[in-house]
RNA sequence: GGCGGAGUAGCUCAGUUGGUUAGAGCACCGGCUUCAUAAGCCGGGUGUCACCGGUUCAAGUCCGGUCUCCGCUACCA
């Protein structure tokens, strides 16, 4: 097989966070990708960098009162630390805050302009006035424009699902600064997408770039339509890179962020004498890219068009895979289940997450289960049971006695396991992780019946055997090895403890097809412990409380809610729809309210259910509300219940209101936008 | 609504171009063993392959339809 040379990147880490489980399939599985690479004997080189630019990291920084180049400097270095400690081994790891990447943004900007694919045009976005800064959609939050809810995000609804833009949101507060945001119009830079349609239609029908899901995924809901132009530009104050030929305009976070996989590959060259064209503008590397698929659209629309028109690589291969849930749940702070890397490493050992990854990834857009029982029965059954036990029960043996300068007689195992290297290889290399481990832990299962019939703690017992038990062990321990450079990829610290106890580290894939003879066997030390499911459940627990303490300084709403008022009124029997529909409920206006002298609990009620139609109401929300905090109201009552007779005159109708009563009374109000004599539905 | 994906043993899944009694691991039950990290070995499966219909000598596999679940639905890092 030829040499093939591979630049690789995973998604920019954004830094404004810490890592987390979540981050990490992406970064576990780009690096067994690169792991297995380079066992192949392939050149392979593995950037990152931290994504720094954007409204986020320029807020966050404000609110810390400290420079954004201080807090990316900080997230930098504790990103850093969380993927050594899950041995995601970069060749560089940088920043798009640095001259590099700003030179190239200038580079791809240029190219851009002479391609004429840059348009520009004003857009009306709202504006903080207090903090003085545009607002991106998430920093609004207001009415829903459609259904009416209150406190509902800038750009969708919550409740109904609407999008929407952030302008139509009824009543819109920045949630910077609580203020009220205006509409303000501000100069905006385009790239006209739609101009490199053909180009793109061509890229992704036939390059094999793309998973077939994500190429159907593009056919649909872009290429469908007109593309629209990709507004790159943000006004200050902006963290990022000023445009050079548009002054107090910078470039858009996602703009830049791509162009870091280059900036980083260039530092890289710059100080290993490597140039970077070799990398990136020949046509003998391959590109890979591996990213989660909520950023599909970017490296597959923009990305490519970019690269295509500033003249460097295309993908080869865009790995996209699905996300995280934890017991089949999203990932959430509140259950404890969205764990930061570092307190995972508190609790238990980085391979075990490695493992469960590579069972669980294949090469499809996939979401991924971490269940904690599942984890640890394949932890404990495949990795300790089946692959570390096999080492563990000749060990001892084995250091006595050395390996045999002859392969034995094995039953054809070793043969066998050799010749499913070919097959391994193909999973690893297609992202197939699954598909790997599932063909060597039947290795696995293979090898350990044979230590069973060979009944080496009987040989041991015999001097004379001494060469049978070395046979033994010989087999036993090349089978083991087999598997340690098998999971190498996946597993890089078992197969440096395979590599010292048999005194040959495993470098190659190769190693595999050969078996280690007439060596010394060094004493067997424990290579994995066992998990336990406490130690996990204690890290969903640790999990929880971090997350509990930082929300003091980013209150969210959250809700507590009390079982008692269910537990109170049970459900009423079910009814059918006719059964509800017997009951018309309005809207009315409370267009007079007044005390009813004798009355204890009474309110006088005059509803107004539009035009001439007044209905007169007694209400039991005395206690509760003053007649004058009424009038005016719009609420809903029931429309045509029996008119009653009461002491103090005819009640024709009733106001509906939720509550045990007494000054426990809350009468139901409608959304902005109701009509009198409306009918609720 | 549209698009994409999935539905096979209690659980996680495998089943290549349609071809013998549909498989693995885990869990569970019985027996054995003791070198090993309470690990290992042997044995134990009557599953409507979501449902309905079709093509075929033959369908988990192909075609049509139905149901259920999940994801996505771009100016969000």
């Amino acid at each position: 097989m030829s040499t093939r040379r591979i630049l690789v990147t995973s998604a920019l880490p954004y830094a404004n966070g810490p890592i987390h489980i979540g981050h990490l399939v992406e970064y576990i599985q780009t690096d067994i990708w690169v792991r297995f690479q380079r066992l192949q004997g392939h050149r392979c080189l593995y950037v990152c960098a931290d994504d720094t630019h954007g409204t986020a990291i320029m807020i966050r920084a404000r609110k810390e009162q400290r420079t954004e180049e201080e807090l990316i400097a900080q997230m930098s270095q504790s990103h850093q630390a969380d993927f050594a400690g899950f041995d995601v081994a970069f060749d560089h790891y940088g920043s798009t805050h640095s001259e590099e990447n700003r030179q190239l943004c200038h580079e791809f900007w240029q190219a851009l302009r002479a391609a004429d694919l840059v348009a520009e045009r004003p857009v009306s976005q709202l504006y903080d006035p207090e903090a003085e800064t545009f607002l991106a959609d998430r920093f609004v939050r207001g009415t829903c424009p459609i259904c009416g809810r209150h406190d509902q995000p800038g750009d969708n609804c919550g409740a109904c699902g609407a999008t929407y833009s952030p302008i139509d949101l009824i009543d819109p507060k920045s949630t910077l600064s609580g203020s009220t945001p205006v509409l303000k119009e501000a100069m905006h830079l385009f790239v006209e997408l739609e101009k490199l349609r053909g180009f793109l239609t061509e890229w992704i029908e036939t390059s094999g770039a793309l998973q077939t899901e994500t190429a159907n995924y593009l056919k649909g809901h872009f290429l469908g339509h007109e593309l629209r132009d990709w507004d790159i530009s943000r006004p200050a104050p902006y963290f990022g890179f000023e445009i050079p030929d548009s002054p107090g305009n910078y470039w858009y976070v996602w703009f830049d962020a791509p162009i870091g996989y280059i900036a980083s590959t260039l530092q890289w060259c710059q100080a290993n004498g490597e140039q970077l064209a070799d990398w990136w503008k020949s046509p003998d590397c391959e590109v890979h890219h591996f990213i989660g698929k909520d950023i599909t659209y970017f490296h597959t629309l923009f990305w490519p068009g970019m690269l295509k028109t500033a003249g460097y690589s295309l993908p080869t291969k865009v790995h996209i895979h699905g996300f995280l849930k934890v017991g089949g749940e999203k990932m959430s702070k509140s259950t404890g289940t969205l764990v930061a890397a570092e307190t995972y490493l508190k609790h238990t050992d980085p391979s075990y997450l490695r493992y469960f990854y590579a069972t669980k990834l294949t090469s499809r857009v996939e979401d991924l289960d971490l269940g904690l029982e599942e984890f640890t029965d394949k932890i404990n059954s495949d990795l300790i049971g089946k692959v570390v036990n096999l080492a563990s029960r000749v060990g001892k043996f084995a250091s006595g006695t050395g390996l045999a300068d002859r392969y034995p007689d094995d039953g054809g195992l070793f043969a066998a396991a050799a010749a499913a290297g070919e097959e391994i290889a193909q999973a690893y290399d297609a992202c197939d992780y699954s598909r790997a481990m599932r063909r060597i832990m039947e290795l696995a299962d293979a090898a350990n019946p044979f230590v069973e019939h060979a009944r080496p703690w009987d040989l041991k017992k015999d001097p004379a055997r001494v060469d049978e038990l070395r046979d033994v062990c010989t087999v036993a321990l090349n089978l083991f090895r087999q598997l340690a450079i098998y999971l190498a990829p996946v597993l890089p610290k078992l197969a440096q403890h395979c590599g010292e106890l048999l005194g040959d580290p495993i470098v190659s894939w190769q190693q595999s097809q050969t078996p280690l003879l007439g060596t010394a066997v060094n004493p067997f030390k424990r290579m994995m412990d066992r998990v336990q499911i406490e130690d996990l459940q204690k890290m969903i627990e640790d999990s929880r409380e971090v997350t509990e303490a930082a929300t003091d300084s980013a209150p969210a709403p959250t809700w507590n809610d009390s079982d008692e008022p269910l537990k109170a009124e049970p459900i009423a029997a079910e009814i059918s729809i006719d059964d509800f529909a017997k009951v018309d409920l309005r809207i009315a206006r409370v267009v007079a309210a007044e005390h009813v002298p004798e009355a204890n609990k009474l309110l006088k009620l005059t509803l107004s259910l539009g035009g001439e139609e007044r209905r007169q109401v007694f209400a039991g929300i005395k206690a509760a509300y003053q007649p004058e905090q009424l009038v005016g109201r719009l609420v809903v009552m029931v429309a045509n219940l029996a008119p009653r007779k009461m002491r103090f005159g005819l009640s024709e109708g009733m106001v509906t209101a939720a509550g045990p009563g007494g000054a426990e009374v809350f009468v139901l109000g409608v959304d902005e936008g109701a009509q009198p004599g409306q009918r609720v539905h």
